[in-house]
DNA sequence: CATGAGCACCTAACACTGTTAGGGGTTGAT
DNA sequence: ATCAACCCCTAACAGTGTTAGGTGCTCATG
């Protein structure tokens, strides 16, 4: 207990010299075991002795290299963020945005349930250290304000997450049924239109708009908007 | 028979009427007991047979209720959308859009861990349906068409949610160490300075206006954005 | 009144989970 | 040869969600 002054447990931030000669087990193996494991077995199904069995290795072990489930999680989250790239440099600042916006959804779709992984978890790894600072350069680069820079990275890292949960979230009644997707979307609209008129005049006009089955179609708008609101900030000449 | 005099957990609160007839135990008691645990342990400590002890049972007489613990946790998504009410319906539809951004804001502050709860849920109960009808009919009478207006919902609750996660996530490091929120900070906005400049420029220049202590101003600087993106919907008459 | 149905709870158990304590080897340096 | 650091192990603890099967209790029906 307390043993954190001679040797170098799970704190990060020393990557010793592996003084044997056998590679063993770095913190970057566990996070790609811990990868695989997710990609197999989802978020639910990943525990700390599968991750260890993916290493060849049994659960206690990995608590000499991570002090907790938290800070694997942690490691899997810099790992998944790890295969993010900027968009290319080119055209305005309007097209770049952009491109940092799908990039980052498409990223969290591929690798699965990555959403509910990167969630509650700021942790800013090495990876993300590097995406931030290219998007601030260019907001800085279209005219924006430090500040506004600053506070545009929110937003938009915001809105992506909070987005992408949305829409992966199960449609709760239709799921279980082995129904497609758009079986489950077109349920969902019925259920729309079942509700009473007079009390729900809206939701029943609007149930097809509001059940838009294109996902593409629903993030191209809230992205767009965005991206109109962030225009305001700049002087007419540069928009 | 020794009907329950055990109460074995020590914490025999209310075993409150044995008597027959009475149902005592609904969907909604077993919801509200929830909210309870919720708030006292969190959603980590949230656990079938606490929230069973909490309602004077055992853990497995819930599963008469309720199919599962994912079922109890859409019951408990309703039960704390059931405290949400709209803004008041006065001033221009920026207005109100801005109300309803910050009062879902503020419900998902005072109940605990209520974000992490709605986060992957969509499960649209009948408090859920309210609103959205609400929102969709001051949406439309601002001047929004039918598309429009329902796709402003998803940017709306898809932002608010993404962005009250990100906020609560502990700041890694330094939550542990019994630090303040504002010391976490600091701490984090010492650590982009420290950043090699040559490498990250931006983040090091602009380590105090990223760390911006006060989250309500980031948070109305996303809202503005966005509220500011919708109006260029409108015809510049109805601005 | 007896009987069966159905409800609402129970006990016990299964297969897991994260985490800790303490015990071993292997290694390189003294 | 000794020592300490390193890295992994076994065993166990307390707790998790969930299921199987049993027990009364209430009510409608024959």
């Amino acid at each position: 207990m307390a043993e954190n002054d001679a040797t170098t447990p799970g704190n990060g931030a020393t990557p010793p010299e592996k003084s044997t000669g056998t590679p063993a087990l770095t913190r970057e193996a566990l996070a790609q075991a811990a990868l695989r494991v997710l990609e197999r077995d989802g978020l639910a199904g990943l525990s700390m002795r599968k991750v260890a069995a993916e290493v060849g290795v049994k659960a206690a072990s990995l608590y000499w290299h991570v002090r907790n489930k938290e800070e694997l999680l942690d490691l899997l989250n810099d790992a998944i963020m790890a295969s993010a790239e900027p968009p290319p440099r080119e055209g305005d600042w309007r097209a770049q945005l952009r491109g940092y916006c799908w990039r980052h959804r498409r990223l969290l779709h591929d690798n699965r349930d990555a959403a509910k992984v990167v969630a509650g978890r700021l942790a800013p790894g090495p990876h993300v250290f590097g995406l931030l600072e290219d998007q601030l350069d260019r907001l800085r680069e279209a005219g924006f304000s430090d500040a506004h820079a600053a506070l545009t990275t929110y937003l938009l890292s915001s809105f992506v997450q909070g987005f992408v949960l949305q829409e992966q979230s199960p449609i709760s009644a239709a799921e279980a049924g082995g129904a497609s997707r758009l079986d489950a979307v077109t349920a969902v609209r019925d259920r729309f239109r079942a509700l009473p008129v007079e009390a729900f005049p809206n939701l029943v006009e609007l149930a097809g708009d509001l059940t838009e089955p294109d996902l593409d179609v629903r993030f191209e708008f809230c992205v767009e908007r965005i991206l109109d609101g962030l225009a305001t900030l700049l002087p007419p000449e540069r928009r």
